[in-house]
DNA sequence: GTCTATATACAGATAGAC
DNA sequence: GTCTATCTGTATATAGAC
């Protein structure tokens, strides 16, 4: 049948996206042959032009595969106050990192290099998703400002970038430490509590923040 | 005179590193061919492998050379209170990076891709440093505990290490946003700002840190 | 659609003259 | 030491059979 056909192709191409996703991801675009792919996915070289004209046209097409878990949910928290609305945010962003690790790497490399590359669609994407992340965590913190339940000598959306920042670089940091042997997630879990501490109004002066 | 061919060879040895270390740092070593090197560098390719054997080599000794300015003298910090040696260790940070933007974007580049030459001698000798820094950091908190200027219910090496991932981070929003606006300096002040909200201890709840 | 075989370009690396 | 000329491998990409 026609349809199992072009099925059977579909497949194919699918299966030959998400050997270079993956390969992409790990060693980078210029690390990475259509060779590789093509031995990796088991199809020849050939079949891999046929479907994607050249290797720079599989590269954006391998880049927006991997885009396409890159959305946080920012708004759907409920009822949940200024505060556990933080913890979600934070929470969420170490999840996605945790479960795209491949792709962030891959981000986090396109960043350092500079080139014609550089200025492409995924970065704006991510860029987008970064900034719209750290928006909903600045408006967050005015509202618990403007809530009574935050200190209002801050700067909320500088608070947000902070927090943006230390979360990244908790991700280099991860990436650096050959060791795995710490865990990011206790330094996250120390970022909550700082951030609390400075944060959160409290009579004993701070100590209520959330640890002890 | 020997002498004067000598230094005429030292210098062109001394060009080809620099125009490789250059173009490393800017290009990654894939994205670095020889011929580029050889080109920028008004020289003969073979003149490049007469120097440094193979270009694996090359890049080592641009690694080496790239390393060189890699030393923060985390000592020479005098007579200062704990709050003063912190603001001079952030700061010498900050120019530091400034001072080195491109090695440090291709550190940053090198941390991010995967393979043989990660284990090298070069991300040691960073890795190395910026231990050597956040240990720093951690002995001046705690002194600064101990000594009664900053509340003793804090956990002074997940302190230490929060600010670094936080600088780390600020370097790497930095890379990112194309757009060059925002000073990171800026975010670095205000992190300097919420350090001390949060460390020192002040009896009117924290204003007395340093910031409106 | 998928393959094998091939064209073309350029990378890293060598040989040998000067 | 520095060069020109060349080797060799492998990369992207194409031609054409099935």
């Amino acid at each position: 049948m026609t349809d199992q056909r072009s099925l059977d192709a579909r497949q194919t191409r699918e299966k030959i996206l998400a050997t270079a996703s993956q390969l992409f991801s790990e060693n980078g675009y210029e690390n990475t042959s259509l060779s590789q792919v093509a031995r990796h996915a088991k199809v020849s070289k050939a079949l891999i032009f046929w479907h994607f004209d050249c290797k720079e046209k599989l590269y954006r097409s391998a880049l927006r595969k991997t885009l396409e878990p890159y959305y946080i949910d920012v708004h759907d928290l409920g009822e949940l106050g200024a505060r556990e609305r933080i913890e979600r945010l934070i929470d969420q962003f170490y999840d996605f990192v945790h479960a795209n690790v491949y792709s962030v790497r891959f981000f986090l490399n396109l960043i350092t290099l500079r080139g014609e590359r550089q200025a492409d669609e995924g970065l704006e994407r991510v860029n987008e998703l970064y900034h719209a992340f750290g928006n909903s965590l600045a408006e967050i913190i005015d509202s618990g400002q403007r809530g009574g339940v935050f200190r209002p000598d801050t700067d909320a959306r500088r608070d947000a970038a902070l927090i943006m920042a230390t979360l990244a670089g908790i991700l280099v940091q991860h990436f650096m430490s050959a060791d795995t042997s710490r865990d990011p997630k206790d330094l996250i879990d120390y970022l909550k509590f700082t951030v609390f501490q400075r944060l959160v109004i409290a009579a004993d002066g701070g100590t209520a923040a959330g640890r002890p």
